[in-house]
This record gives C-alpha cells, sequence and structure tokens, in this order.
DNA sequence: AACAGGTATTACACCCGTAAAACATTTTCT
DNA sequence: AGAAAATGTTTTACGGGTGTAATACCTGTT
C-alpha cells in the first residue's frame, strides 16, 4: 500500500509533535486534496468550451430546474454570492448564453432563462464532461465509487445539517 | 435515510434526461460540497487568529518540516504559485511571524523561517484547530471516519498518479 | 405617507494565477 | 579562461473572479 501526500504530512506532524491527534486532518486532508485535484482536471472539458467552472454550475442550474429561476434562487443553489451571481450573468448574457426577463408582478425581480444556444451548449457538454470524469475515476471499480459516494453521502447529511443551516 | 443536495440534484438532471450517466457527479459533488462545507467551518478559528487558510497551510508547512524552506518549495507543498507564497511571505513577514534568510552559496534563494512568534502561534493554533474539526466531524463514529480516511486515500493514490504529475 | 423588508446591482478591496521581469548560477562554446 | 547562452529562483505587473458592504429599487404594511 503505497501512502498518499495527506499521509505523509500526517507522519511529519507527527515527526514533530506526538501527541498531535491528527485524526481529522486525515479525513478532511483527503478530501480537501481529492477536490483540488478533481476540480483541477475537472475544468479542462469546461476550458475548451470557454466556460468556468462556476458559470456551468450556473448554467446548468437553471437546465436542471428545467424553469426559470431568480439571480437569488441561483446564488443559493449555486452556493455563491448574489454580486457574484450578477456579473456572471451578465457576461452568460453577453454570450447570449442566457436570457433575463423582468417579472410584470414584482419588478424587483429578475427572471433567467436559458437562450437555445445556451440550452444546447449544456446539453452537447454535460454529457462530454461526465464521460470526462468517468475517465478521471476510472482507477476505482464501481464497486468502490459507489461505496464511497454511499460514506460521503453520510458525511455530507451531518455536515449540512451541523452547518450548511440554509437549504432551499 | 434522508438525502443530500447532490442527490437531488442529480434527480433533477434524471427527470429532465434519463439518459445521463450521473454516476461520477454523485461521487465528485459529494467529495466537492463536502470539502466546500469543511472549509467553509474549518476556517473560523482561523480567522480568530487573523488567518487565511493559505497562511496557516504556509507557516504549517514550514512547521512540520521542522528546517527552512524556499520560497520555491513552499509553493509546491502547499500546491499554491511562486507570486502567491511571494505575497504571504510579505505580509506574514510584516507581521513577524516568518523571517527571511539569503543564501550564502546561491544568492537566488532565500530561506524561510518561523520567527518564535510565528512558531507559538502555529502550535497554539494547530491543536485549537484540530480539535474544532473533530467537533464538526463530530457526526461520523470513528470506524466510519477511518474507512472514510481509507477509502479516499486509494482514491487521493489514483489521482496523484493520473494528474498529480509532479512529486517532490 | 412612511417604513420595514426583500431583491438585484454596483463599488470596492482582496486574493490568486499567468506571464513577464530581474537577478544569479551553471553550462557550453570558442 | 572568458563570453555567451541556457537554466533556475524569486519577485513584480497585470487581469480576472469573488465576497462584503453600500446602493438603488420595489413591495406590502401600518
Amino acid at each position: 500500500m503505497t501512502d498518499d501526500i495527506v499521509a505523509s504530512v500526517v507522519r511529519q506532524w507527527q515527526a514533530v509533535n506526538p501527541e498531535l491527534d491528527t485524526g481529522p486532518m486525515e479525513l478532511i486532508g483527503r478530501i480537501n486534496r481529492c477536490a483540488a485535484l478533481l476540480q483541477q482536471a475537472e475544468d479542462a472539458p469546461l476550458r475548451a468550451a470557454g466556460l468556468t467552472r462556476a458559470e456551468f454550475d450556473l448554467l446548468g442550474a437553471v437546465r436542471r430546474t428545467d424553469r426559470e429561476l431568480t439571480p437569488g434562487e441561483l446564488a443559493r443553489e449555486t452556493f455563491s454570492s448574489g454580486a457574484a451571481v450578477t456579473k456572471r450573468l451578465r457576461v452568460l448574457q453577453e454570450r447570449g448564453l442566457v436570457d433575463r426577463r423582468s417579472d410584470a408582478r414584482d419588478r424587483r425581480v429578475a427572471h433567467v432563462r436559458l437562450t437555445e444556444e445556451g440550452r444546447d451548449l449544456v446539453d452537447r457538454l454535460l454529457p462530454r464532461q461526465l464521460a470526462y470524469e468517468r475517465m478521471v475515476l476510472s482507477g476505482l471499480d464501481e464497486h468502490s465509487r459507489t461505496r464511497l459516494s454511499t460514506q460521503l453521502s453520510e458525511l455530507l447529511v451531518q455536515l449540512e445539517g451541523r452547518i450548511g443551516g440554509a437549504r432551499r
């Protein structure tokens, strides 16, 4: 069994201070490191399409809910600030991928929808993206992947309850 | 079994397009979401000490290797760009937490070490940080945590081989 | 009519990474 | 040996993305 970066970091800490309870680091460090590596890899097909990860998340949120969303809803859905959403919307609109429609009743709110072009882009890009991700994960067999997913789901439920606080 | 955010996102995609092989999303989405939630929580004790996560990582790298590191080594160790390290070093030096010493032999390189104050800060902060992290993870029992760690380690080894490329 | 609360945008500051620059060393070639 | 080129290390310049806070705008209530 070869060990990963986190294991070697933990070993260094133990050498410097054996008192340290490094338990949490082993889990959190691995989650963070996996996330970093995955995101780095993950973004490759997106970059090819000239999209940021955040932009793709936004487009995906509109596509998958299959209705118009307000900027506020998009901010909650994509876990980013309202200001960030506003700016992303501006550039996506300039690129002709999304469209704003202002509400008739309540003129504070805007409704965001995909243009036909935006929708096509997502529908073309997502399968490619998923195929790429499957390739990146191909080092793990099916069983390991689902087992890992399941266990992360348990953790995620805990964390959402403990920290996430706001839910839609 | 209640389901997490990722499960509901996957369900939305399936409703919109049942053809989609969402397998990779379930794993990658959960890793990313866990990482985001953990980092958000994780940074609380650090903010209390007026440190960024990245700054703490830098200080920690110097502390745990227990020797002087060059900016280049620090960049590799903390997975960030050289420029980012330079700037962090500047502010940490202004705060009196680190110290630069230039090499006698090769005047290109600088050696970074912790000041006594910097070292004390890390030694005070890390146990507090770990205790906090343990609390955040307390929803999972010991066994689940180590199982999850182990499996993530397998994934991490795969990813490092596949993507990570550069090792020290 | 004033106010309280909600929604989106704008202003500002921060942090980061890429690319270029500045500087030092080592290697190569004559 | 000495100059030139290639390499290595750090810093600076610049542009882009993000979040917080302030602003503009709107609705519903009292």
